[in-house]
Parts: C-alpha cells; sequence; structure tokens
DNA sequence: TTGTACGCGTTATCAC
DNA sequence: GTGATAACGCGTACAA
C-alpha cells in the first residue's frame, strides 16, 4: 500500500503539503501541486478511506437498509437514493435483512460501527430499534413504513391508493371485491385494507369481514386465500390484493379455475412488476412512485447528513396512481 | 461517542485491558474482567470500526459487486453470500452497478479504499478492471461471468443447459426453433448461443443463422425480435430465449399474436423466475443454482480472506436443471 | 496479569 | 506558502 509519505518523499515536500494539494484546501504553490498530482499519479496512489475517516470522524458512505431485496419496489427505490447520493458525492451500501429483526439489528450494528454518514431504512414489520444510530448522532431517514421514533420519512398514501382501486372495481361494474392484504402487523398492509373499506363506504355499501383475508405478503398465501374466498358460500366477482407477489398468486389460482380475468373476475393490485404489463391480461396496478421515494429519501438524508437543517422530523407523502389494464375490466365473453 | 477509554475509567482498569477483555485474547482476571464488561455494558460500548480497521489493517466487510440488482438471478446469489459470511462473522454491503462501467469502477474504487476484506463481483459486460483490488491484495472472487485476470471464479455450465433445453424442444416434436439470446459482448449470451447450435449439430440438423436474435436482454428487445422472427419467410415454431426479462418479451408477442405456448409455439427460458411458475402457461424454464452460487463463491472468498490457501486460481463449475413446465410442450388443440 | 506507549494513515493546527 | 506535529480510537509489544 502506498502511503501519503510515500508521494510526499517522491514529490521532495512534506506530507502536509501533499495532502493540501489532492484535497484542494488552502493555497499551494502551482508548480509544487504539479510535482505533487505528478508523483501521486505515477505512484498510483489512493488515500486511505479507513485513516481519513478516523481522522474526520465522519465517512462518505450512506447505509441503505431494506427488507426485502428481491422486491422490485425497493430495488427501485434503491436507484432513486444511489442517484442522489453519487450526485453529490456519497457512496450507498445496500444491506438487504430480509424482513428479519436479528439481521437487522446487525446491519444497524456495522452502520454505527462504521460510522456511515447516514442511513435510509424500510423498517421491519415488527418495529425496528434504530436508537443505536441516533445515539451515535447518525442521520435516519424512514421509508415505506413509519418507524416508532420520529424521524424523517417518506411514505405513500396508499390507503387512498387502494381505496381509488376498489372504487374503479365498482365503476367497472363489480359488486363484491374481495381484499386479500398482507399480515395484520404490517403497517402498509392494514392501510390498503382500510382504503378498500373507504372504497364501500364512499359508495355506501357495507363491507364484509368474510371478504376480507389476511397473507404473508407471498404469492402462495394469496394463491390459496383466492381459493378459499372462491369456495365460500357467497363468493366474491372481484380481487384487490396487496402486492404484486401476491397477484401472482391469484392469477395462478385463476388459472386453475379457467377464470378469465378482466371477464369472468376482476383483479387489481398493489405495486407494479416488471412483469405485469406482460402476463395475459396486462394487469391493473396501483404504482408507487418508487424512483421518486428514493430521491426524495436521499434528499431529506443530504440536509441531515450536510447539518444545513436541524427542523423537527419532516414527513414527505406521495401519491400512487391507478394505472388500468385489462385484468381489472368487466367485458362481455370474447368469442374464442 | 463512548471510548474505550470511558470503559476502562468507569470499570478502574487501563485501556489496555478492556481491549483484551473484550476481544477475548490473553488471560485477564475474572473479577477485573466481569468489572469491564460490566463498565461496557452499562455505558453500551461499542468499539469504533474504524479505528479498529485502521489499526488492524482490516475489516470484517465484504463487498458484493452486482451488475443488476433487479435481476432475481442476483439476489439469490446474494443470499447465498450473506449467510457463508454472517456464518463465519462477517458482513456483507451490495454494490449495484447497473451494468455500467463507471459505477462498477467508483464502487471498486470504495471497495479499495475502505479496506474490505474480500469482493464477490459479477463482472460487467465489457470486462471488468479489477487490478486496483489484486495489487492492495485484496482477493476477488468473480461470479456468473469470468473475469479476464485469473481469480477464483463461481461459473454455470450454462452452454449445456442450453443445449438441453433446444434437445427437450427437438424431443417434444417442435423443429424449428429460434434463439433469442443477450448482446453479443456477453459471454453467457454466446455460451447459451453455443448450446443452442449444439442441439442442432447432435440431432444433426443445421442450424438456420436466420433463426437468432441477439438483444439486450431486457423484454422490450424481445419482443421485437419474436415478432421479426414470426413475420420472417420461414418463421420459427417454437423459441429459446436466454434469460427471464426477454421470456416476458416473448410471451407479450405470443399473447398479442393469440399464440398458446405450449400448444401452438413452444417456449423454454434461461433462468427460472418468482413469476414464472405462475403465469399460463407455466413457463420452462433452466435453472440455475443461484443460491448455491453464492455459498460457494463465499466459501472460496473465505478461504482467501482467512488466508487459509495460496493456491492458484480455482473454478467451479456448476450444472444447470431443466424445469419442464408446460410452455414447452406440444400438445393437441385444446378444446375450449 | 496488568499498564505504558507506540503506531496504523490521514488531516488540521500552529509556527515559521 | 510550507513543514513539523498532534490527534482521531484502537490493539499490542514490551516492560513491570
Amino acid at each position: 500500500m502506498v502511503k501519503i509519505k510515500d508521494v510526499a518523499r517522491l514529490a521532495g515536500v512534506s506530507s502536509a503539503t501533499v495532502s493540501r494539494v489532492l484535497n484542494g484546501v488552502s493555497t499551494v504553490d502551482a508548480d509544487m501541486a504539479e510535482q505533487v498530482r505528478a508523483a501521486a499519479k505515477s505512484l498510483d496512489y489512493r488515500a486511505n478511506g479507513v485513516a481519513r475517516s478516523l481522522r474526520l470522524q465522519r465517512t462518505d458512505v450512506w447505509a441503505l437498509i431494506i427488507s426485502d431485496i428481491g422486491n422490485p419496489f425497493f430495488t427501485a427505490v434503491a436507484r432513486g437514493v444511489e442517484d442522489v447520493a453519487q450526485r453529490e458525492g456519497f457512496s450507498v451500501v445496500l444491506c438487504n435483512t430480509d424482513e428479519n429483526s436479528d439481521k437487522e439489528a446487525r446491519y444497524i450494528d456495522v452502520a454505527e460501527r462504521e460510522q456511515v454518514a447516514g442511513v435510509i431504512m424500510s423498517p421491519n414489520m415488527f418495529g425496528s430499534d434504530i436508537s443505536r444510530l441516533t445515539s451515535a448522532g447518525i442521520p435516519v431517514v424512514a421509508i415505506d413504513r413509519p418507524l416508532r421514533e420520529p424521524v424523517d420519512s417518506v411514505l405513500v398514501s396508499s390507503g387512498d391508493g387502494a381505496r381509488d382501486a376498489v372504487l374503479h372495481l365498482f365503476e367497472q361494474g363489480w359488486t363484491r371485491p374481495a381484499c386479500v392484504t398482507g399480515p395484520a402487523q404490517a403497517d402498509t398492509a392494514e392501510q390498503r385494507l382500510a382504503g378498500y373499506r373507504e372504497a364501500f363506504a364512499r359508495t355506501g355499501r357495507r363491507p364484509a369481514r368474510s371478504l376480507v383475508r389476511h397473507g404473508d405478503y407471498r404469492a402462495e398465501a394469496a394463491q390459496s386465500a383466492v381459493a378459499s374466498l372462491l369456495d365460500s358460500p357467497h363468493p366474491p366477482d372481484s380481487f384487490f390484493v396487496a402486492n404484486s407477489s401476491m397477484a401472482l398468486g391469484a392469477l395462478a389460482e385463476f388459472t386453475r379455475r379457467r377464470l378469465v380475468p378482466g371477464k369472468d373476475v376482476g383483479l387489481v393490485a398493489f405495486d407494479d412488476a416488471p412483469w405485469a404489463k406482460f402476463v395475459s391480461p396486462p394487469l391493473s396496478v396501483v404504482v408507487q412512485p418508487t424512483y421518486d421515494i428514493g430521491v426524495r429519501a436521499g434528499e431529506l438524508l443530504l440536509e441531515r447528513v450536510r447539518r444545513l437543517t436541524d427542523a423537527k422530523p419532516r414527513i414527505v407523502m406521495l401519491s400512487t396512481e391507478l394505472v388500468v389494464r385489462e385484468s381489472s375490466l368487466r367485458r362481455g365473453r370474447r368469442r374464442s
């Protein structure tokens, strides 16, 4: 490893001068500066980030702790975060907790020990403990779900999105939409359920409790929920499912029963997915502004990291958009 | 921030003793050790990782640099890597390059500056420059694609997988399978194409050049490739596509033309995906041992990080498995 | 067994 | 404008 002293020796100056030149602080004699740059280049010198962090008591890296790396939602968010971080000279490292509190705790630990400049995280279902971070003075921004402690957050009004989706189902002429949502512990799942109920209220209907199912946000759970709903005495004629994985489960069950979405049954899902517009029929979805969530979270974090503000925790609330494709439509039987 | 000295003062010992107790080295008086642990706990002390790294000249973190975080293949690999890392006391941070050489270079830079213990990476299409890492003595393991420089690698015999998939198409009675593969620069794309050709050779056929298309591994490219193939004078009757995103494009085009996979047209895709078994009909795929790739890569890296071996670069070659679902079958027209 | 003191590589302060 | 030097927090060789 080549150190700053090596560069200094080669350039015939002190290490202090090398540091000044390379960091562009203070004024340095132009010729000398050139010498230093040449020496650094020829030795292929790179400052040791660890030593630098120790001295500066800070880092240029952000940690992005997310609860499910396989979820397209988070990968899109990650791109947004990365773009603002990079633009501002920070690097972001991803940490995947798989919705597991232990893993999450470990990563929070790492973030603290490694003195990251800031953390953006999607809390896990059971409520995350970020006290280590806050007491270490590391700014935190929450996304997707709120944190118990008040911190900057970027949230989505998913209740409204769910409501609009179900209203759309009603407008299409479906009369008994069911709701297949996530675990009762998950804040997002409850919000989407609330939106579903609000659609009933708005249209003067009484939501039947028997039309609601909770699952674990995965395809298999949704499939059996849909099956049980369909087998019930008074089955639904359409479905609102709370995320895209669950939509897959619903689709599978429809296929098994030879039910054609957009004709025999209605379907709207929360969350878009790369495959959603390619399946047959294309899936109607409530899309979240994923990339933008990442950007906004990055911007909030940036202000804290730079100590540009000490305002009390801010909440950015973003809206969803209903994208009607075909699965939610209600058409006469197609001729085959 | 509470430092080791604070703990020492509270416990009434020197900081050296605190360090010894907390790291479990040397022998320390039992009572004293207990004092120290109590003090550390009451102060909620955590060693400063940056200072520790500087002193030790090493870190406990691995960098996993992947070329596309949205690709389920990599997320599964990541889980494998994480599991062995965690078991061995390392943390892994993910870095997403989006197949972009600049981003990749930046992350390699970060990995070097932050002195990560080791790096596992999927090289980008154009050949990655890891010289910074190797010259800094940081072990590197390549996955998915080989690196120019000889390093430990975990690869998949995707040529064989492709060959078997196309042979399966022949066995089903399809006679003119087309190949929609990735960019010519991508090693994996070329291998899969070679496997496709080998299937023709094995069965004594002559592969028609006109049945091959290159794309960028994304759905849209595949869709137009499939369209142009279908519109050609002597169209194919089935398709082998080189990854799961491309399968989506193919599926979309089939739907547009009211072609039913598994009946009117055959389809096999390289790579599994969460949605593959839920679409209609379920997609036949060549699955890669994704999780295992991660585990093996982790194990190779571990040996280097621990300096357990200085053997010359090793290559682990893993096999694919053909999972026949329905899209590749050739059945008589179903009655509707 | 325990404490003192040094060094890891860098940047900032203070003289010059 | 430039150089010597202290300090960041930790682990360990060495002395006691």
